[in-house]
DNA sequence: CCAAAAGTGTTCTCCATACACCCATGC
DNA sequence: GCATGGGTGTATGGAGAACACTTTTGG
């Protein structure tokens, strides 16, 4: 039993990198927080706070994010763990890095948050960050990209109803690519996991689109039977 | 400054699941110790042990690694991290997992270790495993799985010099596919990251096949150039 | 010369790509 | 009626699946 003990233990904190699209603007944001302590007063930094005793990691991530931006009930996924010994000038402490992916339903992109000093910023022009937050940052991205192709994580980042032109914009804007119009909606549909909703857009000077929701459950389902999500 | 130190401290572990192949056997092999403390006494677990301070995760994981298997230079990669409060009866214990891949030019996955109670086993013959190192395992096999097919991470399973046949048959161990002959060669040939030796298999009683290395700086070049190594 | 595995040629099908086109709606 | 974006049809090429075939070597 004593020899748990006989090693200095490190800190353990949680970071959220959190992203939300703004199809307004076109741009993949990240939420950021602005540190009023040292180090790094003045900076900015991903959300991100000490791991309490008896909570399990992702339940740190949650009451971190909510904590510190008000957000609630959204996607998230272990990223990568930080161990560098010389990441936080104040000693040792571990970060466990969370990416959380928000819907505008839940959190609109260009809208201020509850909590001060916490703002949205887009992936491209970001300000400089505290700690070894550039580094989380760049993994995250990576991750949400790579995923992104294999994995349906893209419609946490849209409205629960959206047209196929949104759904094609949001690959567009956060892979940086150009798609084809007909074989992108072509491949979405012949995965066959989208609901056909009998409503439309609203608002627009135009022909309006029609509306989509993700089926889950037929996903899942498609999944069993050795459908592989690929776009 | 103080407030690093208003929380409790969780202990910090590595654990490191070690593949090999056993390309006699047909085997994909985990490497595991037996726990001669308790608790779990007499079980077997995947190596591991705590982080010290000023270490990095990466060098913990490797000097576990070595300290207690004898295995030195492989292939190491971050795996998860698993911080469940319950995970460890013995207290607050976190624990980041990496996988690590050994060649058998390195470690024959069928022979002894140098360590005492150090043994491989085929990953479909385990025995029964302490703490939550099943949940571990599996998750190292998903990633293991997932990778080799858009990841060059399989040559690191093999010994320097294969034959196309070799390199079939361990995506067929891994994966528990069965692949044909004359699409796998055509497409591992397409994507011309192999380096032809003028060498030959040895000690077979039948025709012998021709030996290859895995061109990683050709790799890299390529992947720059835009390939996707897929298999 | 024969068994056994190495290594090759070739057809067929399907799907990603490219691009032209029609449709619905607001102004 | 025309501009704007929503939505569809279809020819083409290339890559993966399937499978028959030839080559080399040890015994």
């Amino acid at each position: 039993m004593a020899f748990t003990y006989d090693y200095e233990r490190p800190a353990l904190t949680v970071d959220c990198v959190i992203f939300g699209l703004d199809l307004d603007s076109e741009s993949l944001n990240v939420m950021l927080i602005e540190r009023d302590l040292e180090p790094f007063g003045g900076m900015w930094a991903i959300p991100g706070g000490f791991v309490h005793k008896g909570e399990s990691l992702p339940q740190a991530a949650m009451r971190e994010l909510e904590e510190e931006t008000g957000i609630t009930d959204v996607f998230l996924e272990q990223l990568y763990t930080f161990g560098d010994p010389k990441r936080d000038p104040r000693g040792w402490v571990v970060s466990v890095g969370y990416f959380a992916l928000v819907s505008p339903d839940k959190h609109p992109a260009h809208a201020a948050t509850d909590a001060r000093e916490a703002r949205w910023f887009p992936v491209n022009k970001l300000p400089r960050l505290a700690f070894d937050h550039p580094e989380i940052l760049n993994v995250a991205l990576e991750r949400l990209r790579g995923k992104l192709t294999y994995a349906p994580i893209g419609f946490e980042l849209l409205p629960q109803k959206f047209t196929i032109k949104q759904l094609q914009r949001l690959y567009e804007i956060v892979l940086g690519t150009q798609l084809d119009n007909r074989n992108f909606r072509k491949k979405i549909f012949a995965m066959d996991v989208l609901r056909e909703l009998n409503e439309i857009q609203k608002g627009v000077p135009h022909r309006a689109a029609r509306l989509y929701k993700f089926d889950e459950k037929k996903y899942r389902q498609l999944v069993n039977e050795g459908l592989n999500f690929e776009l």
